[in-house]
DNA sequence: TTGGAATGTCAACAAGACTGACGTAAAATG
DNA sequence: CATTTTACGTCAGTCTTGTTGACATTCCAA
């Protein structure tokens, strides 16, 4: 066991494994985002609305900054998109009590209706590769998923954890 | 041990779990794709670019009909891309020997030197998380990915494994 | 010889990203 | 109090990458 291990160890970093790498994140991102865009194409929706969605959802009330920072698109590309998911009231903004400035963004009723039929097929997906692949498999996914990340989003990405 | 991991394996398939894997390959896939994305921006090519070259350089003499099915794209996405690659001089055709109809696709010299700048890029990457998060840890990762791919992909993927 | 497969091409369109410029309201700061 | 900065929205224009639909060409195979 202790030199299977050694082995691996001075093997894993072949390119062949870096390939695998690179070509699995390809191939499994396709599998990743199929169900909800399938979900979205009857709503005229596309990605962008399921992201915003998304972590509207995760962190209520958050102002427009901060779910840019966390999308990493420009301010005009996620306001195109909010504004149809405002009018189609999937989400409500307020006006910040403290900051008037700021807009806080909620999802409505249908909002979180919509959310919810998205995660629930992208996480079905997701179920499915974990229980193939067994927990161990999972602690490792995710530890080279994180350390994959910009350091920026690694942050991001932890505090969407905690909170 | 044993009881750790009874423990973890009752608890693994929470919705929480289910959410870090989300957020983590959303998060991850940028990261995976910001190194070689500067590289492009510099010749005013994308990511569409990217993986045309790759995957002509991984099945070297592939038909049009091949590369679509892997990238997943309609031919007249793919072959705009393909038109200026040939331009450019980055990509070269031979009209096949047996078929003639068919069209096999090769790197020339200056396409396999963009192509090894870019997979050089992203590899450094990919390399940096494996060797943060440890052989075991990969194992897993790529388990998870593999799970995670369409049926089709995942054929597709263990394909260019071998070949 | 005819049908179908593989390929290419033209046109039109849409999503979703970008930049740049400008406007407004409100907060923060000197 | 005046000025600057911040938060947000919006208009206009551009680019990449994807789509559909229609049509032409080449050429293998039945």
């Amino acid at each position: 066991m202790q030199n299977d291990r050694s082995r691996e160890s001075l093997l894993f970093l072949t390119d062949e494994q870096l390939r695998q790498g690179i070509e699995g994140m390809f191939f499994a991102y396709r599998g990743f985002t199929a169900d909800p865009d399938r979900i979205l194409e009857k709503y005229n929706y596309g990605r962008a609305h399921h992201r915003a969605l998304h972590f509207i959802n995760r962190v209520p009330g958050t102002n427009v900054n901060n779910l840019l920072s966390i999308l990493g698109v420009t301010k005009q590309s996620l306001n195109r998109v909010l504004r149809t998911l405002i009018e189609h009231e999937l989400v409500s903004l307020r006006i910040g009590t403290k900051d008037r400035r700021e807009r806080h963004l909620y999802l409505t009723e249908s909002g979180k209706s919509l959310e919810k039929q998205l995660s629930t097929a992208q996480s079905h997906r997701m179920r499915e590769a974990y229980r193939q692949a067994g927990p161990d498999a999972v602690a490792g996914f995710k530890q080279v998923l994180e350390a994959m990340m910009d350091p920026k989003l690694q942050v991001t990405y932890k505090k969407l954890r905690v909170s």
